[in-house]
RNA sequence: CGGGGUGUAGCGUAGCCCGGUAUCGCGCCACAUUUGGGAUGUGGAGGUCGUAGGUUCGAAUCCUGCCACCCCGACCA
């Protein structure tokens, strides 16, 4: 492992790609764009599913898989969505190699398949195609489902975590009888996102609704939760599409009603993925590594024995026993670093790397004074606590953590949402400032296409408790309603 | 796919202009001393210099083709 990583302020990607590097959450693999996630930021994509497999089963729904590969003429049957895919697609034109006898392993061009098939960038259409078989009458909905999986979107350009060629994810697909239940359905689950990011995540989030531009392909509405790096670029951390009746009509599912009336069911999608990482690692980390929150962490404390001789560590060992006997009690996840082929200090800077909440070091010296140190990861302070009743100062300790870690995200995401009203503020925070800028814009795709070109700038939401004003566009001039967000985006 | 750049040990690099078989740091291995903030010393292992060809007595170095990767743009959860 190498000493350190580059500073945030001298170069945020650096910083970024050396964290989640030497962090070990991963790392590039032999393949275009790809990433392997290692075992320790696998862990906490696990917990991440975890957490929310959970919340979806307490929303009425339930697990499925469905395939792989699209037949492309399932997806190119709802026209906005395949326009939307089309150029991020990786299609499977053979299904078999050979040996060319000169040694070589060739694509066998005698199996070429009668229709290509395209690797699911998202599965809206094998699954509609599927529900299609599952709904007749009105007692068959809805059909509440959750599918954990990978998608393969081709990008020309990958970030760790942020944009991977190929990513893990959860895709929610529902169908509903009414189209009220399904707007319902949609809003539900994007609470359920914004919540998960809030208070597990610690990442304070705008819960907003996308413009045309910005809305999923082939979706009548898009909810979006909007996370801030801090860097001041926004991030998408999760979606929840409206979807209508488009992939109903597309794939013809139709439902009989209780007035006996042939009708279309309405639908909705919803998805997080291991993008999340990403916005974890970098709404919270600092130079010294990770910052994880301690309801998130797969280590929520790290113990770290200082001894001298075999004696002294047999000693602690005592110690460790029964603390760890109570964390296990107490449902405190634990992790006690006696490896004799490092050294403490090694192991201080390489846990705070891997952003474990809370460090305990004991010595002999502590077990003297009935004491231990106790490092905060946050606040990367250090303090000398009693052993005496340690199991429950650590709990409420890591409580703390978790209010802290949310509250300083929080600060620096309201301190960075900027309200302008003209054009020329507008450019000036964009460029000197970041973050969110707050404005009217008068609703049309065409100002927000030129607001793009010209500065890079996005909307990344209409909030969802943006308040009624009247207001004009600081581009065209025109009326407008109601302020939007505009932000540099990931 | 356009514009720029880089390929030398696991990682980061020097050497290239001016041709003579590869430098340094980190990491790795062994031993000793160490252990309350990333230890130190001594010894050691590890290299098709991206790849194919050309020039030459001799190529990491010069020439040509190819490949890969990175950065900037367009695209994007």
């Amino acid at each position: 492992m190498g000493k350190g990583i580059t500073s945030r302020s001298e170069d945020y990607s650096q910083w970024y790609n050396d964290l989640v590097i030497k962090a070990d959450l991963a790392e590039n693999s032999a393949v275009r764009g790809c990433m392997v996630i290692k075992p320790y930021g696998y862990g906490i994509w696990e917990r991440m599913q975890a957490i929310l497999d959970k919340r979806f089963k307490e929303t009425g729904h339930t697990n499925a898989y469905f395939p792989l590969f699209i037949p492309k003429s399932f997806f190119s049957k709802e026209a906005a969505h395949v326009e939307g895919f089309a150029t991020e697609c990786a299609v499977v034109t053979h299904y078999r190699l050979k040996n060319d006898g000169e040694g070589n392993i060739v694509v066998d061009e005698e199996a070429k398949l009668e229709e290509e098939l395209i690797v699911r960038p998202t599965s809206e259409t094998i699954i509609w195609n599927t529900y299609k078989g599952w709904v007749e009458s009105y007692r068959d909905l809805p059909i509440l489902v959750n599918q954990w999986a990978n998608v393969v979107r081709w990008e020309m350009r990958t970030r760790l975590f942020l944009r991977t060629a190929e990513f893990l994810w959860q895709e929610g697909h529902t169908a509903h009888a009414t189209r009220d239940e399904a707007v319902e359905e949609a809003e539900r689950m994007l609470e359920v996102y914004a919540e998960f990011a809030e208070k597990i995540l610690a990442v304070p989030v705008i819960r907003g609704r996308k413009t045309e531009n910005e809305r999923f392909a082939g979706a009548l509405d898009t909810y979006c939760i909007e996370a801030l790096m801090q860097d001041g670029k926004a991030l998408q951390a999760g979606t929840s599409h409206f979807l209508g009746q488009n992939f109903a009509k597309a794939f013809d599912v139709k439902f009989t009603s209780k007035e006996g009336k042939q009708e279309h069911v309405w639908a909705t999608s919803w998805g997080v993925s291991t993008r999340l990482m990403g916005a974890l690692i970098m709404a919270h980390s600092d130079d010294q590594g990770l910052v994880l929150p301690p309801k998130l962490a797969p280590i929520q404390v790290v113990i770290v024995p200082i001894y001298k001789t075999d004696e002294e560590k047999s000693r602690i060992d005592n110690f460790v026993d029964a603390l760890i006997a109570e964390f296990k009690q107490m449902d405190i996840s634990f992790k006690y670093d006696d490896r004799d082929t490092q050294r403490p200090g090694f192991k201080f800077a390489e846990w705070e790397l891997k952003g474990v909440p809370l460090r305990i070091a004991v010595g002999a010296r502590d077990l003297q004074n009935g004491t231990v140190e106790l490092a905060r990861r946050d606040t990367q302070s250090k303090e000398t606590v009693a052993q005496e009743g340690l199991a429950v100062t650590i709990q409420n300790t890591l409580a703390l953590i978790q209010e802290n870690i949310y509250q300083k995200a929080l600060q620096f995401r309201d301190a960075h949402i900027t309200a302008v009203d003209s054009y020329e503020a507008f450019k000036e925070v964009l460029e000197n400032k970041g973050g969110f800028i707050a404005c009217h814009w008068d609703g049309t795709a065409e100002t927000e296409k030129r607001v793009k070109e010209e500065t890079k700038a996005t909307i990344r939401c209409i909030p969802l408790d943006a308040k009624q004003e009247k207001g004009v566009c600081i581009f065209t001039g025109k009326p407008s309603s109601q302020k939007v967000l505009f932000a540099k985006a990931y």
